[in-house]
DNA sequence: TGTCAACGACACGCCACGTGTCGTCTCCTG
DNA sequence: CAGGAGACGACACGTGGCGTGTCGTTGACA
């Protein structure tokens, strides 16, 4: 039907002033009141060319937040895995606050509705931060800060599980002290060497 | 301005219809594309009359959900803590995923965009939840299988945040097995007795 | 039995959606 | 250095759900 269009020939200039006056927009008047007509207005483009590169908001939010997500929220390396934890985790929970002008809890939302988008979300933007993750986790366990049998997938669910719940269920992110008791607990969980069975 | 309608001329035949038909509606098409006027039409009901009662989708969505949650995923009590939660945490595993998980996530998405909407089901769904849960996890304590010192909030979020995390970041719920492993996990974490600093 | 407000019905303006059209301008190609 | 394809900005259009207003009708308290 609609034949896709010629990436060699697109404007580079448009496509950049898209998703800044995506992110602007999102910070200014929220991510659920933001319309893909505002960003045109904004960014000085016409409606057609956005659809003509993205299916919908969500989707332009997501490379926005892509393009971004490079340079924020690393894995830092000072030798001290717990402190080095509180550090990323901290960034995280910057970057989800405040969670109504937040626009990873925007995309996230129009990800629940939405499995093609939830797809993109997932590979682009959260399976490698979850590399990122797994590559810090095997160095503490190489230097035997964490249990050399830690799991993953585990390791993953009890850090960063805390935050989403709290995100969506709305019971306010973590406080940094809290955060401090939170990976203290996790490290403890994933040390088998006590207590099992 | 538009003085509060008298809930004692209210007609209870509407209400349920309109709670009734949103639960339908929800499960058939999908939260996101069900309708005010879809609703008032499968319910046989004014448009005005879900107006004058409901600020919005998620509000009558709550309020069914809530009529319906008392019943629900209940904490078990058969002495044995972990098989207990493994039991509950099955359960709300069970409302989250398909096929009856559109009326809860849709929620959950919509409540991340309005932050009344996002009060009402924290106090009204959420709350009274976490409190169902600090008192099974009271009797744990008093039975010494859970640490005395064991904070409800810590554990809340270790249970509780890796389903959560997985299901807004789309990773999957946890298979029986794995939630085995998670609640090994949280419990040791939340054993001091070894370890510390 | 009377009264008054909640009800169903229906109509309205609004706004964002997603698409279509057209003339312009830019950038590959030959 | 032309020529032409096509991405672009502009603008207009139909659609559909939103939230409100109006108007008889109905039904529940007093």
């Amino acid at each position: 039907m609609t034949k896709p269009p010629n990436p060699q020939r697109r404007s580079q200039k448009s496509r950049d002033a898209i998703l800044t006056a995506a992110l602007e927009l999102c910070g200014e008047e929220g991510y659920g009141r933001m319309t893909i007509e505002g960003i045109a207005a904004r960014a000085g483009v016409s409606k057609k060319t956005i659809y003509r590169w993205w299916p919908s908001k969500g989707a332009v939010v997501l490379e926005a937040l892509h393009e971004a997500a490079d340079t924020v929220a690393p894995h830092p390396d000072t030798g001290d895995f717990a402190a080095d934890m509180r550090t990323q985790m901290a960034t995280v929970i910057r970057f989800l606050s405040p969670p109504s002008h937040a626009p990873l809890t925007g995309l996230v939302a129009d990800a629940l509705r939405d499995p093609e988008l939830a797809e993109q979300v997932r590979e682009r933007l959260v399976r490698p931060r979850i590399e990122a993750f797994g590559q810090r986790m095997r160095r503490a366990q190489e230097q035997g800060q964490l249990h050399p049998d830690a799991d993953l997938n585990v390791a993953l669910d009890l850090f960063y599980g805390p935050l989403y719940h709290r995100l969506v269920l709305h019971l306010g992110l973590p406080e940094p002290a809290y955060l401090d008791t939170l990976i203290e607990h996790v490290i403890r969980a994933l040390d088998p060497g006590r207590g099992g069975s």
